[in-house]
DNA sequence: GAATATAGTTTAGAGTCTAAACTATATTTA
DNA sequence: TAAATATAGTTTAGACTCTAAACTATATTC
């Protein structure tokens, strides 16, 4: 009844979300908070958003924009209108930020090591789970049904047509899925 | 800088915390108390106290207390005082929380395979982890240094010397330690 | 140009969270 | 064995979070 690899995500899960408590509280603030700065610390430039923290975090728009408001008063975040889309605004770590946002990862990214067993377990998992809910969206570019190597070394994406760097193809994108299996 | 692996894992623990919340709504409850709930369905009976729930979740025993009480308002959770140290109280779940632990279960539980890789994988990675930042305890008892299998097919804690059967080496117990690798 | 969709804000009210002080029981130490 | 200490859990006050729903503003579709 009990299977295995499930108690094993549990716990895994139950132990990273008492990692970002113990880091947001060594960092004096809310865990929620501790959540969006991390979040923007390895988001690419397309889901730098409220609605994207939304649908990552799962939580309703109206309690984000209340986070970010106390983030933005905090000087933690910056917020800025994008201009081709006036009702987006991008947010943007202050320095200040960044520096609480690396100290974080340290803690909730340790290195696990880089087998690739471990690598291909936990990406086909995941592949599995956003099929079956049917949730789509977040991940690195670099895995994206979207993206394609050029012959000059950069990438591409295919949504939006712009290059991009082999730095930013290893962010978080909120558009990104995965190639279908056949 | 970036490390593909816990891009994985982070997005698996946002993607889990999603359902959670998106799993408790259904419910009508809290997600803390879903948390609660679930929890308790999956440890053995040495681990269902509230100070276990405070180290599993990593909340204060404060906060635990005080959902802990909404649960028994709510006919969902019901607490007997431990005969052996009257400090403790065991908390059960009732036969509604049952159903509802089971419907949660069945959310956050998906059939993920019974691939090995990624069995052994997730255990790897849980088992650096706890051991990089001293976490101890809750795992299965049948992954436990302290549990053996006795000959006539039954499992015996060696720390409590009691006898456990083949569905209870499959809960989480508090008191759980890896096997030391050599 | 009107209808609809999307991004984000605001509000009220219920609930969560923590630290710290507290009660009660158990264990250790002198 | 009595005193000191440790452990399990409760209570309190106050700051903060969360959601639903109504709202503004801009963009897209028909």
């Amino acid at each position: 009844m009990i299977n295995d690899i499930n108690i094993w995500l549990e716990r895994l899960t139950s132990l990273y979300n008492s990692q970002v408590r113990h880091a947001a509280n060594t960092e004096g603030i809310r865990p929620v908070h501790a959540e969006i700065l991390q979040y923007l610390s390895i988001c690419n430039r397309y889901s730098n958003t409220a609605q994207a923290l939304s649908e990552y975090l799962g939580q309703t728009k109206g309690s984000i924009s209340q986070s970010v408001q106390l983030l933005e008063k905090d000087g933690l975040i910056e917020r800025r209108q994008c201009s081709e889309d006036k009702r987006v605004t991008r947010l943007f770590l202050t320095p200040k930020a960044q520096a609480i946002a690396e100290r974080i990862g340290k803690v909730l990214m340790p290195n696990l090591g880089e087998a690739k067993e471990a690598n291909n377990a936990l990406k086909s998992l995941l592949m599995d789970w956003q099929l079956t809910n049917q949730h789509k969206g977040f991940g690195q570019c670099q895995t994206c049904r979207y993206n394609s190597l050029l012959s000059d070394g950069t990438f591409q994406c295919g949504l939006t047509g712009e290059s991009l760097s082999s730095d930013e193809v290893k962010l978080l994108c909120r558009e990104h899925e995965f190639q279908v299996r056949s």
